[in-house]
DNA sequence: CAGGAGATATCCATTTTCGCATGACCCCAT
DNA sequence: ATGGGGTCATGCGAAAATGGATATCTCCTG
């Protein structure tokens, strides 16, 4: 018996999305090839790896047991196709980005233009995921994320120190008591299945009996809501070059343990090793210092 | 662009053989498949990986640094393909032991015989070779060394302590002086390309000017030799269950040093996971328990 | 209960990949 | 100088893998 690599790859694959047509898609293959594949190793192995059912694949017991070296294999993987990457070394191509939506959105889509005009060989590409995107892998070369990374193959490049606050239109804040509290305000907020995205949980653990008056599933949307006065939303009041006037001002309201926040710079340690990378997250801190000092 | 793990291995198996063909025997495919994939691999890194050359294929600078994470890819492949082992859950079928040519030819070939009669399900594939075989990468299930491992997920099953002694015939020995010493003694030893191996380097600090008197590429030509009154030759003198009168008689000399040393049995942690795997390293850990009463 | 969405499996034409045979080149030894 | 053994590259026919269409099944919904 004798594992392709390329095999244990379609298992991860499987295994991560949890179908086999999903692993068709990530993969870029045919559905049927996944299908065929995936046959012939549990034919190899002597074990089926997955059960099959009308709501895709899920792992079997002998199946679990080999999603953990396989995923150390997507890791180095990863590692292997940064260090390949090295080798053009000119600051030039694709750099794929990732944050939250919002701070896709504030930030990276306006920092996008500032890279382009000053590096017309650099490409960005903003990923914009609530989940995490797997750095060691490669799934990004980049991300702006609350939180610092866990894993030791990832680098913290920078961190700003953010202050929280509540966002309202100035048409809303008229209409407000001067100093309303956090119960009083009418929420925009997440709708399912993004429940438990920020600022959702902290909301309901500072009000209780939280109950938001406009939800959505999509953030655009919501900022888009509240700019149109239907109700107030947590936003770090970062201020950097590319600051635009939404229309929302700031309510003075403590926002107790969610008052501050941080906003990291990560990736995954050999990604500086590449030029491109290297220059966009240089560009990124620059812009990053630049709002400190504000 | 987008390496795959295939072409990952198959980089790996030419940085590693040191040419194209050497690489295409290792995978068991063609040197044409070789030569043809390499070359679509270098073109989607955009750089050359090896220099060609009469004498097999040299890494470059830009394939030199692609060499560690495809290393570890091998050894998490390795991973997995014990993990996917341990899916059959009897102890039967091929087990790869490694060891020295003189551990393979005095231990394990008649150790096998031992094994196969016990348990007829079990076969064992006694690799002799003087370099180590990778075990993380599972070149091979299970290792008979002269020394410890030093790889964190390699495992130390069993430690034997043996004494070393020069061995003759007996016509030989008849013929020679009641207390030899080193330099009086006609020796028997390995030739290129094998200068470097036991006990040729440890003979050649102990005796100035160290003149074999015979010399082969080949282990038991060598022991043919000795057992022929050609010379002398150093052994690990273990009697175990299996031993033979190979018609050689220790002499009295001390080997300084080299009087004592280890046989190890080593194998990869989560190998002893696989029931076949632990089986055979049960029964190998008898029988050196068994040398060890005598 | 009927129908649609989404899942995996199968059939088959097509594309891709592979291996053999061969060529070109280099080095070394006779 | 020349032959032999080693290397990598290339041409071509055969084999294998792939993808699209399709079948089948399950679940959920109207």
């Amino acid at each position: 018996m004798d594992i392709s690599w390329d095999d244990a790859r379609l298992f991860l694959a499987i295994a991560e999305t949890g179908s086999f047509s999903g692993a068709a898609r990530r993969l870029r293959i045919g559905q049927p090839t996944v299908s065929r594949r995936l046959a012939a190793l549990e034919y190899a192995v002597g074990a089926t790896l997955f059960r099959r059912s009308a709501d895709g694949a899920a792992l079997t017991a002998a199946g679990e047991r080999l999603v953990p070296p396989a995923k150390k294999m997507a890791e180095w993987a990863g590692e292997l196709h940064r260090a390949a990457e090295s080798a053009d070394n000119s600051p030039r191509g694709l750099v794929r980005v990732t944050g939250s939506p919002y701070t896709c959105f504030d930030v990276l889509a306006p920092f996008a233009g500032h890279v382009s005009r000053k590096h017309p060989g650099l490409r960005l590409e903003v990923l914009s995921t609530v989940q995490y995107l797997d750095l060691a892998r490669g799934e990004a070369d980049l991300a702006l994320r609350t939180r610092p990374p866990t894993n030791a193959d990832l680098k913290l490049v920078y961190t700003l120190e953010t202050r929280n606050a509540v966002f309202v239109s100035k048409a809303l804040k008229a209409k407000l008591p001067r100093k309303p509290t956090l119960q009083q305000l009418p929420w925009v907020a997440w709708s399912p299945p993004f429940e438990a995205v920020t600022p959702n949980p902290q909301l309901e653990s500072l009000i209780p009996d939280f109950k938001p008056v406009f939800t959505t599933d999509n953030f655009l949307v919501m900022v888009a809501a509240a700019q149109a006065g239907v109700g107030a939303m947590v936003l770090a009041d970062v201020r950097h070059r590319f600051s635009q006037d939404r229309g929302l001002v700031p309510l003075d309201i403590d926002l107790g343990p969610y008052a501050t926040g941080q906003v990291h710079l990560v990736c995954a340690k050999s990604a500086l090793d590449i030029p491109r990378v290297r220059k966009v997250s240089e560009l990124l801190v620059e812009e990053l210092e630049y709002t400190k000092r504000r």
